[in-house]
DNA sequence: TGACAATATGACCACGTAGTCATATAATAA
DNA sequence: TTATTATATGACTACGTGGTCATATTGTCA
């Protein structure tokens, strides 16, 4: 956690340090990112850095943290209304969600996506890997429910199928963030919901000919 | 492209560099990769390296070259009986080809996976990014074959389905890897092969209760 | 005003990086 | 043997990193 003397700072210096963080770690790894890059970009001295924070580690943590909050609540109330709904509903909501998150806080969901890949352990538990850890149980409540509900076919492999929707939202998380390294890209947001739809159903309809 | 000098060595030497300059890349990316480590690893001067190489990318682009090649041809025989194969079971073969490479040659596979996830753009054209668009249009030419000979539902989204394919593949080679984060690990091959059915028949069936 | 505490600051440290280069050694040819 | 060429070597440069610390500045209370 951040000392006294930084939450004691001018709310606009304090955020411009916030900001410039975000930055540098929406686009570099734990390790790559640069402290150095932070202040100039931050226009403070590493000096008053290291009165604000005591490491890198420090600010990491905050940063992440912050933005896995940040994300928690924009899904909370969606999450809330899903014991009336249909798994597809539930998903489609979810992804549908998620990129208007990603389109309102773009920011915030590269960091999310950048610490979905954090390969750094030390980094990656000191997060406490709430966020991630929550969106995995999330999908693995969602199926069970269905499965007791007979919505989805109890022979499924409930893992297997978890696996499949955290990959599938991690590729829309990136697709939306225009992070694909893939030729075709999908810009316009009608597109994108579509292209979800398209997941989806062969998700819940499988994709073989059935005439 | 090395300079002959390299191809002079004798082969423990040159195999040594090349089996020290394998394990970095295939535990670091591009950028956190060190030049002084594999020099040390191998047991080289500095100065011999450069000597070899012109420069950190040139190793980068052999190293992963190599990898991909590898990877190519082990895979070849199999794709060359596909024309006489259902989707499925194509998609099976490639799966489980997929899964025995990874087991044969782990080092190999890390490169593979290693290099799908570089972020540097310079590294990543040099590779020239080759295997990886062969991985793509592999999947989607049995889309369309597939589609053609009826075998899938011809409103599914090629599209969709194809990245669908390129992140379970991906997922599936992680899980190998054991570099998955997730709590369940799968460790036997038998578990991992009925893994692959499992994420298969949710891809041609769908997870619909038909009842 | 004077005294004390809180904060601001940037030169500095130890380390690691990619890459260079003059020199030493070995191999080859005359 | 001598001259020439190919290779081996590690000290070196310039830079970037996270982190420190003595000093300077500011704010606060008596």
């Amino acid at each position: 956690m951040p000392q006294e003397t930084f939450f004691n700072l001018p709310d606009n210096k304090r955020n411009l340090i916030i900001s410039a963080a975000m930055h540098e770690f929406s686009k570099n790894n734990y390790k790559t990112a640069s402290i150095n890059k932070i202040c100039k970009k931050a226009n403070i001295p590493k000096g008053s850095f290291y009165q604000y924070f005591t490491d890198k580690l420090d600010l990491y943590v905050y940063i992440m943290s912050f933005a896995i909050e940040k994300k928690v609540k924009f899904f909370s109330d969606v999450i809330s209304k899903f014991n009336t709904l249909t798994m597809f509903k539930q998903l489609r909501l979810l992804f549908v969600k998620g990129i208007e998150f990603a389109k309102k806080y773009p920011l915030y969901a590269e960091l999310g996506e950048q610490f979905s890949k954090e390969h750094d352990e030390l980094a990656k538990s000191a997060v406490i890997k709430a966020g991630d850890k929550q969106a995995q149980s999330l999908f693995m409540q969602m199926i069970c429910n269905a499965k007791m509900k007979g919505e989805i076919d109890g022979n499924v492999d409930s893992f297997a199928l978890c696996l499949l929707l955290k990959t599938l939202n991690s590729t829309v998380n990136e697709y939306m963030l225009e992070k694909s390294g893939n030729a075709c890209c999908v810009y316009s947001e009608e597109e994108l919901l579509s292209f979800v739809d398209s997941l989806l159903k062969i998700v819940f309809y499988g994709i073989l000919n059935k005439t």
